[in-house]
RNA sequence: GCGGGAGUCGCCCAGCCUGGUCAAAGGCGUAGGGCUUAGGACCCUAUCUCUUAGGAGUUCGUGGGUUCAAAUCCCACCUCCCGCACCA
């Protein structure tokens, strides 16, 4: 049978759609709120997008099924800046992303001509994306949408951010960003040329040199070096430039002086010196010594601030700048001395001058310095320790004293942070990058510890899948410090106190999900952007003030204001908040700590379900790859259910997903085959039940317990399996059994297992699962019947051990026949009859399910007891069958020792003799030990053990 | 550097949390058979080694340890992947 999907999907969907089936309100049922992350409208969603919504849509078909008001609500993410990059690149014709539209996102023209404008880029994709979610049949309340550029929303966000301050989380500080002076805008990955990030070393520092009223600053990565410094080298060829910089006057270079431009100082250029000019002369150091200032060609304006501080001991470079000018006998450096500060293995006391002389350098032009500097540095910073002249740093291994000397300079304000990019960085219009601090910049206070507190018991009590993932939210706890909370561009909501400002896209998408407990209000027109006022979000979302108050500032009547209180507390907290692995380090955890910091302990979220990405064929998607399907172009050509169901079945929860097209068809096939069944099996009325039927029934109970935790513990891919195909393998034992007996009144039984199975099918694949209870008869929807529950009642504890029993004697057979290579003539069975045995059997058995597996305890136990105590005897049987036992499962040892009386030779002579000659072809005799009138040529009989009848074949 | 994760029988991949059901699921590949005019698709069987009685041996990155028992727990090591922020 092959399936129109396309077809059967949209009939299931428009019903879903008439009966309004998924919009929630409030009622006496518990509730599960269950919200997945909201899409960023920049691109049509591409199966890996789906990965997320899907796994959420089953966890919230599943537990409407359980019984529960489910809410599954959806939102759009307009907030950000990367539209505004889309829509200038359009403005500009670029071709790249232009083609990239047309040919991978087939967007047709008319609408690109609007791409100029950001906010048309987002409603388009927005559509797209949310037609994409219907035709997935994902169960959202469409009701409650909305984008976060929205009025009420930004009422919303307002409140947020307010509430934040108000509670002290939002502190002012400053912040370096890779900057454009040409648009005078930050840069972020997406402005640059080549799309590189720019990279800020904020580690860079620069320490002061006082002369006179005059500043001498320089830059170092290694701030211990001050301890050794001998003098200041400056290129005599460049003209320096004095520059106030707030109350100071700095000596830098010409291209230094531009660039703390941008930093968040007063500068202005008040003249210039010649590096000639200021050789000879000393500066103080930051305790007091003088250092000369010498001349030397080496040293580059566009570094740092056209200063270098010259360590001789230690710095290749300086050392043979300093010895090129006692060559000349330069006055001042003859007087000059390396001062060594750093103590390393394998060096001599002054590391610098072994380097050089080791690789034969002559004179500062050498190129062979660039080496010998690199190889030093990281041999001082690994292995060196500091020495005597360092004060109070002595002994300090340098990688550890460097950070202690840092902050002891930046106390005594001889050091201030000098912000650098890694690797230079070119925007999009073609102007060279720069590093701006900018001041006043406002940030979440992530590295407060008291927050961080909160949010760790949070995350205690939160329920976390996969659980190992938890680790590491606790991790990015520890590490999380201030994080800046707002922009200068993007779309987004404006912080109220500070209209220069945008509250930043991460941080405004934190807590909305309690927004969509009132959206439904604002869309449906019963409050107004206007009447969501700071003191009504007070009083609906944290219980602060009356509702006399909210009523008069909001303009509302008070039924309204309590009745969106009310849905407000039946929906709060959000029970299962469902995102991808790389949301991890950020939104889930600002998730959390937001949540915290604004509400009360019981809206706390509940639980955080985190599932990895999608590989396409093995390889990461990309558009550069030109693997990137879309959803809706899959929906198009296999079919939602299947498509979901690979998804699904791809990989475990947290695993990266590997899809491909093979696994689709495969899947399809199967659910052709499952909706031919169904339409085959009818509602017969089941007779007196035959001992297959009691297993088959007993094992579709405990087919359900599994499946239902696994989907619990959202392990859908393991469920999915196992109701697609372990079910399949059951299923299959079942009907070579009764197709062996000739039996024609099985339908009934079957119909009841496969509708089971197809109502735990439904939330993985929603309308195919409809399609298929209504080939099977069934009444209503399956999407609104209850989810199979298990009942203990129903497992046949004697059925399950007789199948197994049958099974696993018939495999011996087949072993047996496999090893001789005879082909049989005549099988006989022989069932142990010997009560003794019996008896020491579930005596063993009984110690072992009490976890006790030892040979030399059972033994002992076995003898302490006077019923067994003979068992002693028989070493060799006792050994043999904990060696049975063990190879069994721990359930079918319990119900073994639940029912005791089963007859082995009764059910043996009955059942083996059907399925054995449909096995084997002949004829198989069943004897008990004991019979009198046994057929033994061989003595097989005696081996016989519970469980483990003896067999003979001719 | 800091942090997270992975290494399984030709390949992909499950099992590890909760030790015994593990020579280890499933898929691919390979071999044989069925079906077919043939091929494809599909179905069945086999697929670590040895074995003419249901058995034995050696395997889960490497080396140790704990235990009656280790793919699974602990320690060390080797190799590989990913994230490190103002960006959704």
């Amino acid at each position: 049978m092959t399936i129109n999907w396309t077809e059967i999907e949209t009939k299931w969907r428009n019903k879903w759609q008439e009966n309004k089936d998924f919009e929630t309100n409030p009622n006496d049922k518990p509730k599960k709120f269950i919200t997945v992350a909201y899409p960023y409208p920049n691109s049509p969603q591409h199966i890996g997008h789906g990965r997320t919504y899907t796994l959420a849509d089953v966890h919230a078909r599943f537990y409407r099924m359980k019984g529960y008001n489910v809410l599954f609500p959806m939102g759009f993410h307009y907030t950000g800046t990367p539209v505004l990059g889309m829509a200038k690149r359009i403005k500009d014709e670029e071709k790249e992303i232009l083609e990239g539209l047309r040919n991978i996102y087939h967007v047709p023209e008319d609408a690109i001509k609007t791409f100029v404008d950001p906010i048309k880029i987002a409603d388009y994709f927005h559509e797209e994306i949310k037609s994409g979610m219907i035709e997935m049949g994902y169960s959202i309340d469409w009701r409650r949408e909305f984008t976060t550029i929205v009025p009420g929303y930004q009422k919303f966000i307002e409140w947020q951010i307010t509430t934040l301050r108000e509670k002290g989380r939002i502190i002012q500080g400053s912040h370096p960003v890779g900057w454009c002076p040409e648009c005078k805008n930050p840069v972020s990955q997406h402005d640059t040329l080549g799309d590189v990030e720019p990279k800020i070393d904020d580690k860079n520092f620069l320490i002061k040199f006082k002369l006179d009223d005059f500043v001498f600053p320089i830059t170092t990565l290694r701030p211990e070096t001050i301890f050794g410094i001998t003098n200041l080298w400056v290129n005599p060829n460049t003209v320096y430039k004095k520059v106030t910089v707030d109350d100071e006057t700095w000596i830098v270079s010409e291209e230094c002086a531009k660039k703390i431009e941008f930093f968040e100082k007063k500068v202005a250029v008040i003249g210039e010196i010649p590096g000639s000019d200021v050789i000879g002369k000393n500066v103080k150091n930051h305790d007091g010594r003088d250092i000369p200032i010498l001349p030397a060609d080496f040293v580059e304006p566009g570094m740092g601030t056209g200063l270098v501080m010259s360590v001789p001991a230690h710095a290749p470079k300086d050392y043979q700048a300093l010895m090129d000018l006692k060559a000349k006998n330069h006055e001042l450096a003859s007087k000059l001395e390396p001062i060594p500060i750093i103590v390393t293995e394998g060096y001599g006391s002054i590391p610098a001058k072994d380097i050089v002389e080791k690789m034969g350098i002559s004179d500062q032009s050498d190129t062979k310095l660039e080496d010998a500097t690199k190889e030093l540095y990281l041999k001082e910073f690994t292995d060196g320790k500091l020495n005597d002249k360092c004060g109070q740093f002595n002994g300090e291994k340098v990688q550890f004293g460097r950070d202690k000397i840092r902050s002891w300079l930046q106390d005594n304000s001889n050091l201030e942070k000098f912000p650098v990019l890694e690797e230079s960085v070119r925007c999009r219009c073609g102007c060279d990058c720069v590093v701006k601090v900018l001041n006043n910049q406002w940030f979440l206070n992530y590295g407060d510890e008291e927050w961080k507190k909160l949010a760790r018991q949070c995350l205690d009590e939160m329920n976390i899948l996969p659980s190992n993932i938890k680790t590491e939210f606790i991790e990015v706890i520890d590490w999380l410090h201030e994080r800046a909370c707002a922009r200068q561009q993007g779309l987004g909501t404006k912080l109220p106190w500070d209209n220069d400002w945008i509250v930043e896209s991460l941080s405004d998408s934190v807590i909305y999900m309690a927004y969509y407990t009132i959206s439904r209000f604002v869309n449906d027109g019963t409050v107004t952007p206007e009447n969501l006022t700071k003191e009504f979000f007070d009083y609906v979302l944290i219980d602060k003030g009356d509702v006399t108050l909210v009523a008069s500032t909001s303009n509302l009547d008070e039924n309204t204001i309590d009745m969106i209180k009310k849905e407000f507390s039946y929906f709060y907290p959000v029970d299962s908040r469902h995102s991808g692995r790389d949301l991890v380090q950020n939104h889930l955890s600002f998730f959390v700590l937001n949540h915290v910091a604004i509400f009360d302990k019981k809206l706390w979220p509940q639980e955080i379900v985190v599932n990895g990405s999608v590989m396409m064929d093995g390889a990461k998607m990309s558009k550069s790859m030109g693997n990137i399907i879309p959803l809706r172009k899959a929906i198009q050509d296999h079919g939602a259910d299947p498509i979901r169901l690979a998804i699904i079945s791809s990989a475990e929860l947290l695993q990266d997903a590997d899809f491909n097209m093979e696994s689709v068809s495969g899947i399809q096939s199967k659910l052709e085959s499952l909706l031919e069944e169904c339409s085959r099996l009818r509602n017969e009325s089941v007779g007196e039940l035959e001992p297959e039927d009691k297993w088959i029934l007993s094992k579709t109970q405990s087919k359900i317990a599994q499946i239902t935790e696994a989907v619990e513990k959202m392990r859908l891919r393991e469920a999915l399996h196992d109701i697609l195909f372990t079910f399949e393998t059951d299923l299959n034992w079942y009907q070579k059994r009764t197709q062996a007996k000739s039996r024609d009144d099985i339908s009934g039984i079957l119909h009841q297992v496969n509708s089971t199975r197809v109502a735990m099918l439904s939330p993985f694949a929603p309308h195919i699962a409809e399609e298929m209870w209504e080939k099977l008869e069934n009444s209503d929807l399956v999407s609104k019947t209850q989810w199979p529950e298990y009942s203990k009642e129903q497992v046949d504890a004697t059925a399950i051990q007789a199948e197994e029993l049958l099974k696993s004697t018939i495999e011996d057979i087949a072993n047996i026949l496999k090893v001789t290579k005879i082909s049989p003539q005549k099988i006989v069975i022989y069932v142990n009859s010997d009560e003794f045995k019996s008896k020491v059997y579930h005596k063993i058995l009984s110690i072992m399910v009490g976890g006790q597996n030892n040979m030399g305890v059972v033994m002992k136990e076995l003898i302490a007891d006077p019923e067994t105590t003979d068992a002693k005897k028989m070493p060799d049987f006792v050994q043999k069958t904990i060696k049975d036992l063990h190879s069994e499962s721990e359930e079918i040892k319990k119900m073994k020792l639940e029912s005791s009386g089963f007859n082995e030779k009764e059910f043996l002579a009955n059942e083996l003799a059907s399925i054995g000659k449909k096995e084997f072809g002949v004829d198989i005799t069943v004897y008990s030990e004991s019979d009198s009138e046994i057929y033994d040529p061989k003595g097989k009989a005696r081996h016989a053990r519970p469980f483990k009848p003896a067999i003979l074949i001719e």
